[in-house]
RNA sequence: GGAGGGGUUCCCGAGUGGCCAAAGGGAGCAGACUGUAAAUCUGCCGUCGUAGACUUCGGAGGUUCGAAUCCUCCCCCCUCCA
């Protein structure tokens, strides 16, 4: 596929009356994404136990990949001569690619921050090596990444407003050194990242800064790391306002199907997660009435599908009772299947509120989400 | 017939006088998982229960303040020799 330069451009469609949702268009150099979006999360250049056909099959619009894992192994450059990520796992539609950023927050020990960058020990090996917001942005256009992110740094929970400030102003000179080091004569684009922690006015400050910088699209990072749910969506409510119309949103690293429908409320467009494969993973299934563990004793012999009123692959054709035996076996369908089943969930949650926005119903469709869950969760 | 080894809580398997309701696995049950160090991790896992009490280590006796552990007999399993 030739690339079209410059070519990224956001279209706010609809505009929900009643609260901030927007459906909206995002152009890419490799096609269209409808708004609100779910991307499913394939760190290791490919979504943990999905085909490419069969996230195509479930909705999937565009995936993650991850900057610090690839960058490891098996290595950038390889990547390139093959022929970019697209090539090398078969996905013709766009991908996002994190910046390493959540490593800063998740290796703990195995990281040190300075100013430069981050050093890291590899979780692989013990290898040492450095990612700077340079090194970061030059991996991912070498990945081939349609969206890229900036090298920040994802706050932990709770931080001291000392330790967030820092951090956030420093997340803010690497932007502006990510924002340098962009090509962007590929066509791709560049994602600036709100920090600030939980503090409003040190968020307000991190979008300022980040706009003064321009990108073309702006995460709000640092959310879902550990803090409650309430909080989370008051930062939401308050971070995303601030932001330019005209550009995506994107919320990194949620999150749970409330999580998605409140964050639409306040004005995402575009989620990540691990949750939906990870969980099916660990036997956890997401349906319209809730989530249902399937490693539970009681669907032993239960031959109804895992949700009634799915229309997937997998609850057209097992039962309940199979789901289980698979899993308790230990067979690798088990992660297909409820991979499948759960990523599908996902995406026609994010389908039917892209519909409902459209329509001027979006508020009927969120009460009839938490109608249906009733009593269960 | 002779010589030797062994029978432990659902399974495998440690434990050879008190610190043993008994290591460690597995199975089972329950839970967690939010920009993936994750097909991972945590808890429970004899009975009732807050402490605590009670019944367990092939069976029956015995020694001892005290036995899964020592002694006697019995039952069963395995190996080798006849």
């Amino acid at each position: 596929m030739q690339p079209t330069l410059n070519s990224f451009k956001f279209d706010l469609l609809h505009t929900d009356p009643h609260s901030q949702a927007r459906r909206g268009r995002i152009h890419t150099r490799r096609g269209v994404i409808e708004t609100p979006i779910f991307m499913p999360v394939g760190t290791q250049a490919t979504v943990k136990a999905m085909l490419p056909e069969n996230l195509k099959e479930v909705g999937a619009q565009i995936i993650l990949a991850n900057t610090y894992h690839l960058f490891l192994r098996p290595g950038h450059e390889l990547v390139k001569r093959l022929g970019g990520l697209h090539a090398f796992m078969n996905w013709d539609k766009p991908i996002l690619t994190d910046s390493g950023g959540f490593q800063v927050f998740s290796l703990g020990d195995l990281r040190k921050i300075t100013e430069e960058g981050v050093r890291f020990q590899s979780h692989l090996d013990g290898s040492s090596h450095v990612l700077t917001p340079e090194s970061s942005i030059s991996v991912q256009q070498a990945l081939g990444a349609d969206i890229i992110m900036a090298f920040d740094e994802c706050i932990p929970y709770p931080a001291t407003r000392e330790y967030v400030q820092d951090s956030t102003d420093r997340s803010s000179r690497w932007a502006q050194r990510c924002k340098k080091a962009h090509d962007c004569t590929d066509g791709s684009a560049l994602f600036g990242i709100v920090q600030g922690g939980m503090f409003p006015d040190l968020r307000k400050k991190s979008a300022e800064e980040l706009m003064h910088i321009g990108f073309d699209g702006y995460a709000v990072g640092g959310l879902s790391v550990g803090e409650e749910a309430a909080l989370m969506y008051d930062m939401m409510a308050q971070t995303l306002p601030l932001l330019p119309k005209d550009r995506p949103r994107y919320v990194m690293g949620v999150g749970t199907p409330e999580n998605l429908i409140e964050g639409i409320d306040r004005g995402v467009d575009m989620f990540d997660c691990v949750m939906p494969t990870r969980n099916a993973r660990n036997g956890v299934l997401f349906t319209s009435f809730g989530k249902i563990s399937i490693k539970q004793a009681r669907y032993v012999d239960d031959p109804a599908p895992v949700d009634p009123d799915c229309d997937c692959y997998v609850c057209r054709h097992y039962s309940r009772a199979y789901l289980r035996h698979l899993y308790q076996s230990g067979e690798i369908l088990s992660s297909v299947l409820n991979t499948y089943h759960n990523v599908h969930y996902y995406l026609k949650l994010m389908e039917g509120a892209r519909q409902a926005i459209a329509s001027g119903t979006f508020q009927d469709y969120k009460k009839d989400f938490y109608r249906r869950r009733q009593g269960n969760d």
